[in-house]
Formats: C-alpha cells, sequence, structure tokens
RNA sequence: GGGGACGUGGUGGAAUUGGUAGACACGCUGGAUUUAGGAUCCAGUGCCUCGCGGCGUGAGAGUUCAAGUCUCUCCGUCCCCACCA
C-alpha cells in the first residue's frame, strides 16, 4: 500500500514543475505581433530585511491568476518583477554596521526571490529590474535631464523644450503666462531686448524659473536625526514614519519637479482610469483643485495691499481681520514699531516649532499693528499673523470671517475679535439664493468699484505642491548635475550614468553636505563640482514599468517598438498606500514622458487593484496574576489575570497544544492549567496587524513547508475579497488542502489512475458549462474566492457521483491552472500521456456554450411552493396581445407547463417575462 | 471638520447585479470506516416550532409583481485626508 498513486504529493509536484518551467523558460514572453498582449503588474517590493511575510504575497498571486488566465486565452502576457533597491533601511544598516548597502540589498533580494519562486508565480525573470543598478538608474537619470531641460506650456498643457522657451523670451520678453512657473515668483519680468542683453549666464539662471526640474530655496521638512529632507508622506503626526524621528521646518536650497504644472492633467485623467472610487478621490482630494478669486485689501498706512484667496467671496461683508502667515513677504511691512518685539518673539517661536499633531494645536497669533482697508465698506480692519495660515496654498494670507469659518472664528474668540453674524442683511447679496450667485454679484461689484487697488481676479487653486527631488543621502541615484559658478547645468546624455562613487562613510561631512561629498574627485571632467544630493525613493519607481517592456535596452529606456506593442499596463496591483506617493510621481513622469514622445499613453495605470492587508490573529494566554498556573480564557471573567502572547505555531485544530507551550519557554515548564468543562483550554483571539513580537506572524515559507505553495495560493485568495483587510488565521488552511487533495484523488480509482472516455451525460455537461462560466465570470471580476469556491463545488459532485471522466476533468484542470498551477500541471501531463510540454504553452481556456446554459440553467423552471416560476425571453417591446401570442407559441411553454394553467403572468419591461402557475 | 467604504448564521464569506437568501469553506453535532495518517466518507447545522407552518440580511419608512441589492432617515463599524481659506 505504500506506494499508492492517489496520495498528493505536493513538494514532489511543486518542486518538478517550478524546475521544468525554469529550465524550459515558459514564462519568458517576447514581442509577438501575431497575438494581443497584456500587461499586469505587481508594485515592485523594497526587499526588506525580514523576508516576505504571509501578507506581502496576497496581490502577487492575484495578478499571477490573472497572468496565467490570459496566457490560457491566448494574450501575450508580460507579467515582470523587479525591486525597488534604494531607500533608507539599507543605508541606516550600513551606518550601524559599515556593510555597503549594495550588499545588504543584494543579499535580501537572493532572499525575496527565492521566496517568490517558490510559490509558483509566472513571472518573466529575465526581465528583472534593481532601480540601484546602473544600467536602469542611468534612465532615471535621463529622465530628470529631460525635466530639466524642458518646460511647461499652459496654454498647450504639454512639456516644451527650454529651447523654445529662449527663443519665445527672445521674441516677446519673459512675460509669458502660458509658462508655468513657482506659485511665488518674484523674478522681475523682462522685455526682449532686456532678456537678450544677458549674458548667457544671466539667462540659464534666469531659466530656473521655468524648468520643470529646478531649484529653489524652500522650507522643508528637516528631519535631523536622519540627516535629510523628508516628503509629507514620509511624515507622521511630525515624526519620521522611517525610524519615528522628529521633524523641523528648515530653509534649504531643493531640487523640485513641477508637478503642479501637471495638476490638471493629473486631475482630469483619473476620468479615463479604471480605479475605485475611494482610490480616485484620495488622489483629486490631494491635487486639490478649487475656484476662488483673488482680492486685493489695501492697506490704511502705505500704498501695499494684501493680496487675500477666497473661495468664499460672498462673505466678503462678514469679514472682521485679516491674517497673514508667519512668512508672508508683507510681515516687515505690515508690523508697527509697538508691534515689533511681540512679532519677532512670534515668528521665533513658530519657526523652530515642530510639526505638531494634527488637530491638537493651540490658537496662536499676534497683532501686526497695521490696519487694512475693506474694499467695499472702506472700514479698518485688523491684520494679524498666525501660523493656522500657511505660506504655502493660496497667498499665504486669508480675509477672516469668524461668522462662517470655524477656523476664523476659533480665532476670534481666543483674541476677543468681532464677530459679524448675518453680515449680507442690507448689503447687494441680501437678494441672492445661492452661493455662486452671490459670488458673480461681488465679483460685479469688486470690477466696477473705481478705487485704485487692483480689480479681483478669478483664480483656481490646487492644493499639490511641487515633490521635493532630492535626499541628503547616500543610498539613492545621484542627480546628474555639475555647478558652473553655482549655476547648476546637467551632465551631457553620453556621460550617464553617472555612477554612485564608493565612500568611506555614510555619514554626512563635518561641514554639514551630504555624503557624496565624501568621494574622491566629485566633479565632472572639467573640474567643476558634482550635486552631492541623491534622487527620493521614488525616483526609481516612476518608470520602471515602462523599462520592463525593453529591460536590456542600452540606447534608450525602451525601444519605440517595445512600448508601441506593450502600450501601458493593463492591471496594476499593489497597496493603497501609495495613492498620494508613487502613484502620483509615476503619473506625472509617465505624462511627461508621453510629451517628449517616448511614452505611447496618456496613463501608465489602466485598472488598478489595491489588495487589502492580511492581519494576524493573535492568541492570548491568560495566566493567574502572581502564580503560574493558567486559566481557560472562557472562565477568567472570576480571576485576575494577566494576558501572555502565546505563539500561535503552538496551536493544532484551534487548540493550545499544552505540552507544545511548556516546552516553548522554560518558565512555563512547571505551569498548570485550569481547563473548562469540555476539558478544553481556551486563549482569547485579537485580530490585529502582524507583529513578530506578538508571535502572530507566519512566512509564507512555513506553509509552503507544510500544504505546498498551491495551498498557500488558493487559501490566500479564498480568505475573501482580494480588496478587503482580513485576518489571516491558521485553522482554516485545511479546508482549501483537502479540495486540492480531492480534485487529485478524482483521477484515482483504488490507487490507480482512472480516467474514462466516456461521452458527457446533459447533466454533466450542465455542471460543466456551468462551471465554465462561474469561474470565468469570477476571474474576470477579479472575485477569486467565488471562483474557487465554483471549484470545490463541482469537485463534491463528481466525487460523490465516481464521475471520472476525461472530457470534464481536462477542462475543469484549464481552470484550476491559473489557481493552483503545479498540481494542474501534472495532472494535466498524465491527461495528454506527456506529449505536450506544458499547459501554460499549450492549454487553452474552456469555452462555455451560452445556447446550453440559457436552455438549460437559465430558464429552467423552479417550483416554489407548488408553484411553477420560469422566465422567457421575449421581444417586449410589442403589444400585451403580441406577447401573449408569443407565449403560447413558445415552444418550451408547452413542454414546462405541461397543460397547467396560469394564473398569472408578469411582464419585467425590457428584461424577460415571470410565468406562475398553481400545482 | 471633510471624504470614502461597509453592516447577511457561531465564523470567513456567496447570491446570475432587482428574481429560490445563506453557495463554498471553517467550526460544531451525530454516524460509518480505518487506524500513522497532516486521514477518509455519510448525515445534520439561520432562528422559533414535536410538526404543519411562521420569522428572518443593523433599525424604520418608501419605490416595485418582486428588495440583502434601489431611495430617504436613524444607529453602528472601519479606513483615508486634514489649520487648504
Amino acid at each position: 500500500m505504500k506506494d499508492r498513486h492517489d496520495i498528493y504529493d505536493f513538494a514532489a509536484i511543486e518542486s518538478k514543475w517550478q524546475k521544468w518551467w525554469q529550465d524550459h523558460e515558459v514564462y519568458k514572453v517576447d514581442i509577438d505581433p501575431h497575438k494581443p498582449k497584456y500587461y499586469t503588474l505587481d508594485m515592485f517590493p523594497y526587499p526588506s530585511g525580514a523576508g516576505l511575510h504571509v501578507g506581502h504575497p496576497l496581490g502577487f498571486i492575484a495578478s499571477d491568476i490573472i497572468a496565467r488566465y490570459k496566457t490560457l486565452q491566448g494574450y501575450n502576457v508580460l507579467h515582470p518583477m523587479g525591486f525597488d533597491a534604494f531607500g533608507l533601511p539599507a543605508e541606516q544598516y550600513a551606518i550601524e554596521t559599515g556593510q555597503h548597502p549594495a550588499i545588504t540589498t543584494k543579499n535580501n533580494i537572493e532572499r525575496y526571490k527565492k521566496q517568490l519562486k517558490r510559490m509558483g508565480l509566472s513571472y518573466d525573470w529575465s526581465r528583472e529590474i534593481r532601480t540601484c543598478d546602473s544600467s536602469y538608474y542611468h534612465w532615471t537619470q535621463w529622465a530628470f535631464i529631460g525635466l530639466f531641460q524642458h518646460w511647461f506650456d499652459k496654454k498647450l498643457q504639454k512639456a516644451r523644450p527650454i529651447e523654445e522657451l529662449k527663443e519665445l523670451f527672445a521674441r516677446h520678453g519673459t512675460h509669458l503666462s502660458y509658462a508655468a512657473t513657482h506659485s511665488h515668483d518674484k523674478t522681475p519680468s523682462l522685455s526682449a531686448d532686456e532678456w537678450q542683453k544677458l549674458n548667457s549666464e544671466e539667462q540659464d539662471r534666469y531659466l530656473l524659473n521655468y524648468r520643470l526640474a529646478y531649484q529653489e530655496e524652500a522650507s522643508v521638512n528637516w528631519c535631523e536625526a536622519l540627516g535629510t529632507v523628508l516628503a509629507n508622506d514620509e511624515i507622521q503626526d511630525g515624526l519620521s514614519v522611517r525610524g519615528g524621528h522628529p521633524v523641523t521646518q528648515k530653509n534649504m536650497k531643493q531640487w523640485k519637479l513641477r508637478i503642479t504644472a501637471y495638476a490638471e492633467r493629473l486631475l482630469s485623467g483619473l476620468d479615463s482610469l479604471d480605479w475605485s472610487e475611494s482610490m480616485k478621490t484620495v488622489q483629486r482630494n490631494w491635487i486639490g483643485k478649487s475656484h476662488g478669486m483673488d482680492i486685493h485689501f489695501p492697506l490704511s498706512t502705505s500704498s501695499h495691499s494684501i493680496q487675500i484667496y477666497t473661495t468664499r467671496a460672498d462673505t466678503i461683508y462678514g469679514v472682521t481681520f485679516l491674517v497673514l502667515a508667519p512668512e508672508h513677504p508683507l510681515v516687515k511691512v505690515v508690523t508697527t514699531h509697538e508691534q515689533k518685539a511681540s512679532v519677532e518673539k512670534y515668528l521665533n517661536r513658530t519657526a523652530q516649532k515642530l510639526e505638531a499633531p494634527h488637530g491638537t494645536q493651540n490658537t496662536t497669533g499676534v497683532l501686526s499693528g497695521s490696519f487694512a482697508i475693506h474694499p467695499l465698506t472702506g472700514h479698518k480692519i485688523p491684520i494679524w499673523i498666525s501660523d493656522y495660515v500657511l505660506m504655502d496654498y493660496g497667498h499665504g494670507a486669508i480675509m477672516a470671517v469668524p461668522a462662517d469659518d470655524e477656523r476664523d472664528r476659533k480665532f476670534a474668540q481666543c483674541f476677543n475679535l468681532p464677530i459679524i453674524e448675518n453680515h449680507t442683511v442690507g448689503t447687494p447679496l441680501e437678494s441672492c439664493s445661492h452661493t455662486q450667485e452671490a459670488i458673480e454679484k461681488i465679483y460685479t461689484i469688486l470690477t466696477n468699484t473705481d478705487s485704485t487697488t487692483s480689480k479681483p481676479k478669478r483664480r483656481i487653486n490646487y492644493k499639490i505642491k511641487d515633490a521635493i527631488f532630492a535626499r541628503q543621502r547616500y543610498w539613492g541615484e545621484p542627480i546628474p548635475i555639475y555647478y558652473k559658478n553655482h549655476i547648476p547645468y546637467p551632465l551631457p546624455l553620453k556621460d550617464l550614468p553617472l555612477l554612485l562613487p564608493d565612500i568611506d562613510s555614510y555619514h554626512p561631512t563635518p561641514q554639514g553636505d551630504p555624503p557624496l561629498a565624501r568621494a574622491d574627485h566629485w566633479t565632472n571632467k572639467h573640474g567643476h563640482p558634482l550635486e552631492t544630493n541623491t534622487m527620493p525613493g521614488f525616483a526609481g519607481s516612476s518608470a520602471y514599468f515602462l523599462r520592463y517592456c525593453d529591460p536590456h535596452n542600452t540606447h534608450a529606456l525602451a525601444s519605440k517598438e517595445a512600448l508601441s506593442y506593450w502600450q501601458n499596463v493593463d492591471l496594476y496591483i499593489g497597496g493603497s498606500e501609495h495613492a498620494t506617493g508613487h502613484l502620483i510621481y509615476a503619473r506625472f513622469w509617465h505624462m511627461f514622458l508621453h510629451d517628449i514622445d517616448l511614452a505611447p499613453t496618456q496613463e501608465p495605470f489602466q485598472k488598478m487593484i489595491n489588495q487589502g492587508m492580511i492581519l494576524g490573529t493573535s492568541q492570548y494566554a491568560h495566566r493567574s496574576k502572581g502564580t503560574n498556573t493558567f486559566i481557560s480564557y472562557d472562565l477568567t471573567r472570576s480571576h485576575d489575570t494577566q494576558r501572555i502572547p502565546v505563539d500561535i505555531r503552538l496551536f493544532r485544530q484551534g487548540h493550545l497544544d499544552i505540552e507544545a507551550f511548556k516546552a516553548w519557554r522554560s518558565e512555563y515548564a512547571t505551569a498548570t492549567f485550569q481547563c473548562n468543562n469540555n476539558g478544553h483550554f481556551l486563549c482569547e483571539e485579537v485580530v490585529e496587524k502582524m507583529s513578530k513580537s506578538l508571535f502572530n506572524t507566519m512566512s509564507p515559507d512555513e506553509v509552503i513547508d507544510d500544504y505546498g505553495a498551491d495551498t498557500l495560493r488558493l487559501y490566500e485568495m479564498f480568505l475573501g475579497p482580494i480588496e478587503q483587510t482580513k485576518p489571516w488565521s491558521v485553522t482554516k488552511i485545511e479546508g482549501v488542502h483537502r479540495f486540492l487533495k480531492r480534485f487529485w484523488r478524482l483521477f484515482f480509482r483504488q490507487g490507480e489512475w482512472h480516467v474514462s472516455d466516456e461521452e458527457l451525460t446533459d447533466k454533466e455537461l450542465t455542471l460543466l458549462h456551468k462551471t465554465i462560466y462561474e469561474v470565468r465570470r469570477s476571474t474576470e471580476n477579479y472575485q477569486f474566492n467565488t471562483a474557487i469556491s465554483a471549484m470545490m463545488s463541482v469537485t463534491n459532485i463528481l466525487t460523490r457521483q465516481e464521475i471520472r471522466k476525461y472530457h470534464i476533468l481536462k477542462p475543469l484542470t484549464i481552470l484550476l491552472a491559473p489557481y493552483a498551477p503545479h498540481i494542474a500541471e501534472e495532472l494535466y501531463a498524465r491527461l495528454e500521456s506527456t506529449k505536450v510540454p506544458s499547459l501554460f504553452k499549450h492549454g487553452k481556456l474552456p469555452d462555455y456554450n451560452e445556447d446550453f446554459l440559457l436552455n438549460n440553467t437559465w430558464n429552467a423552471p423552479v417550483a416554489i411552493n407548488g408553484k411553477v416560476k420560469f422566465t422567457l425571453p421575449l421581444q417586449l417591446d410589442e403589444n400585451k396581445e403580441s406577447i401573449q401570442k408569443q407565449i403560447q407559441q413558445h415552444e418550451k411553454f408547452h413542454h414546462i407547463l405541461k397543460g397547467k394553467a396560469i394564473t398569472k403572468w408578469i411582464i419585467i419591461p425590457n428584461k424577460m417575462i415571470n410565468i406562475v402557475t398553481k400545482k
């Protein structure tokens, strides 16, 4: 009995096929003009030192199922994988241990690859990308230079070469309203003559204000402990996301990307995308488009005026004070002599303030001493300075309407400022019933005042800010820029890639310069100093999906030919936490590459799926305080107990293995256990984030060792809907594993291979077509759990009825193949007597016969409570008589009713007809 | 404060998208068979009732021949963003 063939030996099957696939390059793809393409992509992982846990592969498995499914459908499927390899953890590790980040990173990648391969994922590894390879970051640097060499034409909504801007300046002067520049542009406009008189250095300095990659003195989030600036999405509650170090504001010269120029395209592009509404909403909020008005408030004692931005111009009669941000350029002008001391004190305090958690700040502010004139009422209104107004939104100045705005009200109450309720009473706005109407009226009134101040301006404003594109770190892409007289110039393209140099220490220099300043001869060929900043984390992930199309090209990011074949990503799977980081930057980067005729489409990711997080189920044993006696959780009410996290591996069939627990820690060796009435010892179960300290993590390798990769894949998909957050639980893997064993045994009788060639009965055909329909529909809707259920169901039926027919087992095996590829390959090879090399090369997804289904299942009559109910497909756009006639003439009508009388028939418009009879 | 998602058995979750609610799985109960296998097989399992039958998708209303699904109100849960004028 030892060598029964019906034992499902997953370990042997899986290692056999994984080797076979690798040896025969089954998943290698090339351009094939005779086949339609499909591009499915995972967000490539950052290879951390901890390896993968069971929550990571969820998305990988989902995209692998789609990749294999599409392959079987006849598509040429691009399904690549790579590694986002630059980043802080490897560098922090290097600082602590002295080991070069390249080595740490390489080791981590090897481990990740091994884990991924064991899961039977069908990646074309010949296309692997690592962002830290110079052959890859060559093209990241190339794109950066491209951004540097272009400006944005707001009229055409498109990037154009900087040379064209030079020509325009020479012809028309620099006052071009359609050339995108900073929101607080302080550069004076030049006439054409003045421009032409500038020497080339002066022109270059001037052009920096228009390049898509530019430098600017800016207030940045500085993290002293990490020695670098951080992006907003790298900070949470005033602390760095990595490491939890404090973050302060600091002024520094920074590289930035003019992503704000693309705000409108980033916003409108969302409409065409097949993303979840919540994902689109997050991006819309991040871009933060608003329609409003710029209004000037003249100062009472000087010729200056304060420009404010408001979306609610209709509340202008309720304005009782103005507020400037502490960094506002007019703060110096409006501060009176008497207030100077307190204003300076306030400014000092706010400048040093840590980023406090939002919503917890106290209301603070200081009076400037000056007054502005209300443009409509002529009243003198005080000007305040407060940090609740942000310099980088609007103009850094607001008109405060404490009657309508909660923040203004809070401020007014704090400083005892007047609040005008019902401020429209007695004004021209009294008759307006809609906000929009009132705003229009205000616009007209302000436009027609004959005051000397500037007229109001309609304005569309965006919250999105230009992205800071520099980190003062070592382990990132060097920025391919050199300086001549402190003006930045790009390296010639032929000198790329600019290699990351080796250095002896990863700390900043004693002068506070970034680590790259430690490199020997960090200059270009002519001795000009090179940029010492490196690129931020999102640089390498902004075009990797294009590189996969042609990963070994040494002349371009990717060839025209490859890109015009593979186009954009059809399906992108990854976490929703990248909504405001990577997914915005990558879309921006891709739009720029589209503008310069490289990327074939506007948008990079057509369909997006965000896999939900997998949580851990922690187990806590309760110990009576001060004793070594453990109490079953259902009995703890009468005891004062202490919770102790227990390794989930110590559980068998949902119960704590007490002997294993005693052996786990020496202190528990002598512990005693109080069980409940059923003789069980229960632990408290808590669903929470996976964490090593709670002993609730599990690696995919452990599951594969015990149950095999196919079971892991099925189980991860069977847990629930892919986008949902859900707990991992060890006890339920058995179910899907049992299904695979059952499926395997379907092909055997008494330990021997037994598949017959008999034709299928109508009943069996119905079952088959129904299953094909359900599995295909579910898979195409990414409802993988439902698809698996359908396959389980049919397997149960076949097992019970002992149906072992080739004509049903073969299509079912192919249906299972995307989900459990190893077992499917093995059974398929046996079914076809190993005539064919691989299911994934030659298999074809079975089709269902729609007519067959319609006749046999959809319209099948069903008995409900003694009545017969069925539906008929009819032409329902006719009159009543005609429908009645159709029913009477319908072939099925006579067959099903067999003389029973119709008591009721109901027409559902445009759909079908329900007929109900008495029995 | 703003936005989004959701609420179905003891549990995870299905429901041809408006048409037999609870598929499939876990768990549990009983039984069969076998013991070295991560067993297998059969029956049962929403609630009330001995049964007939009745009631059931967070609560209440509405639309409809028909509502878990659509509309409104309320209750509750989760997530994201947030001094954005």
